[in-house]
DNA sequence: TTTTTTCTGTTGCAAAAGCAACAAATTATT
DNA sequence: AATAATTTGTTGCTTTTGCAACAGAAAAAA
């Protein structure tokens, strides 16, 4: 994505400018944050991967969105609506900018240059945010776990630009992303495998259709 | 959501001072528009009610949202990432307003007051559809008809303050909206209502649990 | 390197969801 | 007011998905 150039850029110049910065590192499994309203908090991974997940009452854990290198996360990116606490979990080790704002519309007081790049990118973030939501949701509202992983090749492939490509999931969390039973969708996999539309060898999928 | 004054407020005074504005009516199942990437229109609902549904090649109906009285739509607020077409239809009489816009982000070269409040009402227009959509996303997350059938009934019931309401949906569009089959719905429907957690005539449903 | 943990791949069985078809009720249309 | 169209409610049957359990592979930790 090209706004990451933007935010590389910025952040490497601009990260001591403000004082309500602060970056922090984490190792695997660790909880970068949780959200809550309110808590007015932005981050950027400066590097490593985390997944934003939600566990609901059955004990289903969701992955709600995956973020790499330069992807920023926060709750304005995501209004909390319900009980259902949602975590920012390091998949490896990680290193996080925090950011705390008073209200991130308007200026900081001492008007710093982090702030204001930061306020001026933010409607783009936002739309970025919003794109990837509505992928997500074409993938959810498909009707059977084949569709939903042919969807979601698809998406990778027309994203990198080729028919072969390493999953950026381990499986069970791909699973856990699509919202469907991990060993349901080992089957189908499988299914798929036999029926000659796609090549699978480890996580690296090759597709054999169109 | 409060949101909504602030549009009605500025459409009603401001909608004849920029000549890039244009309202039309519309009736039952009519397209009001489809989206396209780069048409650069956004919309507001002055009347009526209307959904944004997508047609997927199995001829899957799915319902992507659903408008009302003074909810503001258009491409902006769904970067269309896929061939599946969109389009957003009257579900009965409605009333829109059109407005072109060559650049969101800019000011209108004629400096039209609509489009500056526009411009400045934007990312709040924005975030409230994020909202939406995360919502959206949590319900077509959960694992069967009868959790998504109670996460949606909990989530108008905290909406209107009441445990007993309309469906703002017929039973039809209920089933498109949670993406599920409509009979096997139905058949949850009938199971809850057995099971005693809620009681059902017509379309008013009341909880009856917590 | 060895041990432990996590992830992958598989399967039988049970439960849930989808499909198809139809009658009754409701809502539009003429 | 009569007719047509749509929506609701229901059910039997089929297919898909989920669950549980386990063995082997791979990765991480000791």
């Amino acid at each position: 994505m090209n706004i990451s150039f933007d935010i590389k850029q910025f952040v490497e110049t601009l990260e001591n400018s403000c004082h309500k910065v602060r970056k922090k590192t984490f190792s695997k499994n660790e909880v970068i944050t949780n959200y809550i309203e309110k808590r007015n908090q932005l981050c950027i991974l400066l590097d490593g991967s985390a997944d934003l997940v939600r566990y609901d009452l059955n004990g289903n854990r969701t992955i709600i969105d995956h973020f790499s290198k330069y992807d920023v996360f926060g709750e304005v990116f995501y209004i909390v609506s319900t009980n259902n606490e949602l975590f920012v979990e390091a998949k490896g080790k990680c290193e996080v900018l925090f950011y705390i704002y008073d209200d991130i519309k308007k200026k900081c007081k001492i008007n710093c240059k982090f702030h204001e790049t930061l306020t001026e990118l933010l409607p783009e973030l936002i739309l970025n945010k919003v794109t990837n939501l509505n992928m997500r949701i074409e993938l959810l509202t498909k009707r059977s776990i084949r569709d939903k992983l042919v969807g979601y090749f698809n998406l990778i492939s027309s994203m990198y630009l080729t028919k072969s490509f390493s999953l950026p999931f381990s499986l069970t969390d791909l699973a856990d992303y699509l919202s469907v039973d991990r060993s349901a969708m080992m089957r189908e996999l499988k299914l798929l495998k036999e029926d000659g539309f796609i090549e699978k060898t480890g996580n690296k999928i090759t597709l054999l259709y169109k």
